[in-house]
RNA sequence: GGCGCUAUCGUCUAGGGGUUAGGACGGAAGAUUCUCAAUCUUCAAACUCGGGUUCGAUUCCCGAUAGCGCUACCA
């Protein structure tokens, strides 16, 4: 049994929705082990589910694809020499390999009605038997069934299954057998003519060349069919790799009432996709050593093994992504980043749907001010809230800001500062600021927290925030730029709070 | 029900017949900064259970248990 030298693998979605964090993670160990053997990726469509599928998800799939930073190298927008890539377009030639079968007795054709098969069903498990079909038609004269067929009762084709275990190797789990007392001779062509997923994806990897199955371990149990496929088609059998399943927190396979699971989701969170990457790598893979958690795509293609995958299933930890996330955007150059938060803010209506240098270049402070202590880009435009959204009502009246200004010196503080903010009516500045500070220290004797709390608290109603020095410009120039939602200046808003409550 | 897969800190994992069972996320404490974040330091936290095999099992074998999957003329 000779395989191609060549790896080629192959990632085969059903267009029946956007890209789903466990299919991602499928796709992208597909992808690292192709690259980094020099192989062939292939993108295989299974729309056999025509219920289920529809064009626009392919394009959604393959956008998903492209986002998350994966190529491949044949699939349906590509072609490639061992087309069509899209299963809807390739039924002639199921038909044509099942009828093979047929006459060469390793299929047989199957006229037990679905009712039938299901009393025999029912009758199985009822004795606690495992529900394999009966075998019924197995022993019918070829020829005879054929004639019967011709005269049109309905028939399916069923493949038989060898009178022997079946035993195949897999990457992850190594040697699998099953007995095949518990594999049913399974329908590989309904009676409607229409395929069934086991036998086609049998055909499509046999005749694409695929070397090397990659897929969910759902898969698993389905093996020892397609294994007796290959084998009646006469095909070399691939080896395997059954990747395990990504579980919720609550250890129940993830799905959308998780929350966040399509990579469109991440997408829209502004999670950076190589912190997606980096992190569905480590979901089931460490390097060896299992101390490095870092790894660029590119770092990712050189270090990745399929050996070193784990078996066992993984719960998806959101933080572990966000800490990722956190850290791919402080790596990544300024200009990225603000060019992807852009469209959060003008989204929020907080700049204008097309910004100007000038406005481009306040918002790149923003950027990079907040920026660093979020773990995802969607969360930027509420921490920019102390520079859009200043309300004196609330700087004054929330508990702890209260707090803060009942403090013995918070009057004296506030009125000194606002002598020095008034006296001069050009825009702060760090360094007046500074100095201004400095004096109102002097003045009152208010030093450390009491000193710079109720000012915190005046200037942007939290007693938490940035550090002044980057955060008065964005708020002085802001105060002159054309924004859709006017930001205040610093003596804006001390007037705004002097207003609510004296000093 | 049957069959299959899986089982190390809360989570992702490294390791492997004799180890202080390692790292990371998260958590806690401390240092630092006006605060938050960041950073640094420190700490807590695990081999599912029961039998074997062995001088010695968390590691190998068997079983139990649990979780997940498959058991369709679904994919």
């Amino acid at each position: 049994m000779t395989i191609a030298s060549q790896v080629r693998v192959r990632f085969a979605p059903s267009p029946t929705g956007h890209l789903h964090v466990g299919n991602a993670r499928t796709a992208l160990f597909n992808w690292l082990f192709a690259r980094q053997a020099g192989g062939v990726m292939v993108l295989r469509i299974e729309d056999t589910d025509v219920e289920r599928s529809e064009a626009r998800f392919e394009s959604q799939l393959l956008d998903d694809l492209k986002w998350l930073g994966l190529d491949w190298d044949e699939g349906p927008d590509l072609s490639g020499p061992y087309g069509p890539y899209r299963q809807s377009d390739r039924v002639a030639v199921y038909r044509e390999h099942a009828e093979r079968l047929v006459s060469a007795g390793k299929a047989y054709l199957c006229f037990c009605s679905q009712e039938e098969l299901e009393r025999d069903r029912d009758e199985k498990l009822a004795r606690q038997l495992p529900p394999i079909y009966s075998g019924k038609c197995r022993a019918l004269d070829p020829v005879e069934a054929q004639h019967r067929r011709s005269r049109g009762d309905a028939a399916a084709i069923r493949l038989r299954i060898p009178e022997h275990p079946i035993r195949f190797h897999d990457i992850v789990h190594g040697m699998v057998e099953f007995s095949n007392e518990v594999v049913s001779d399974p329908i590989i062509l309904r009676s409607s003519g229409i395929p069934v997923y086991n036998y086609v994806v049998v055909v499509d990897d046999a005749l694409m060349k695929i070397t090397h199955v990659i897929r969910g371990d759902d898969h698993l149990s389905n093996t020892p069919k397609q294994v007796a496929l290959y084998e009646a088609l006469g095909w070399p059998v691939p080896e395997f790799a059954h990747l395990s399943t990504i579980l919720g927190t609550d250890r129940e396979r993830l799905s959308k009432r998780h929350g966040a699971t399509s990579i469109a989701n991440f997408r829209e969170m502004g999670v950076l996709p190589e912190a997606l990457m980096n992190y569905l790598a480590l979901l089931g893979w460490a390097p060896s050593g299992g101390t490095r958690e870092i790894f660029t795509p590119e770092e990712l293609k050189k270090e990745f093994s399929l050996q070193r995958v784990t078996p066992s299933p993984a719960v998806f930890d959101m933080e572990k992504l966000y800490w990722l996330d956190r850290h791919y955007i402080r790596q990544s150059p300024p200009e990225r980043i603000e060019k992807l938060a852009e469209s959060f803010f003008i989204r929020a209506r907080l700049l204008p749907d097309n910004p100007g240098d000038r406005i481009r270049a306040w918002f790149a402070k923003i950027v990079a001010l907040l920026a660093p202590s979020v773990d995802k880009l969607d969360e930027l435009p509420e921490r920019a809230a102390l520079i859009f959204d200043y309300d004196a009502a609330v700087a004054v009246n929330s508990p702890e800001n209260a707090e803060v200004l009942a403090w013995p010196k918070s009057g004296d503080v506030l009125a000194a500062f606002a002598q020095r903010v008034e006296s001069d009516s050009s825009a702060m500045t760090p360094e007046r600021f500074r100095s201004s500070m400095n004096e109102v220290r002097a003045e009152t004797g208010a030093r450390g927290k009491e000193l710079f709390h109720p000012v915190r608290v005046a200037l942007t109603g939290s007693h938490s925030g940035p550090e002044f020095d980057r955060l008065i410009p964005i708020l002085e120039e802001g105060s002159q730029l054309d924004l859709p939602r006017h930001v205040m200046s610093v003596r804006e808003r001390l007037e705004a709070f002097r207003a609510r409550r004296g000093f």
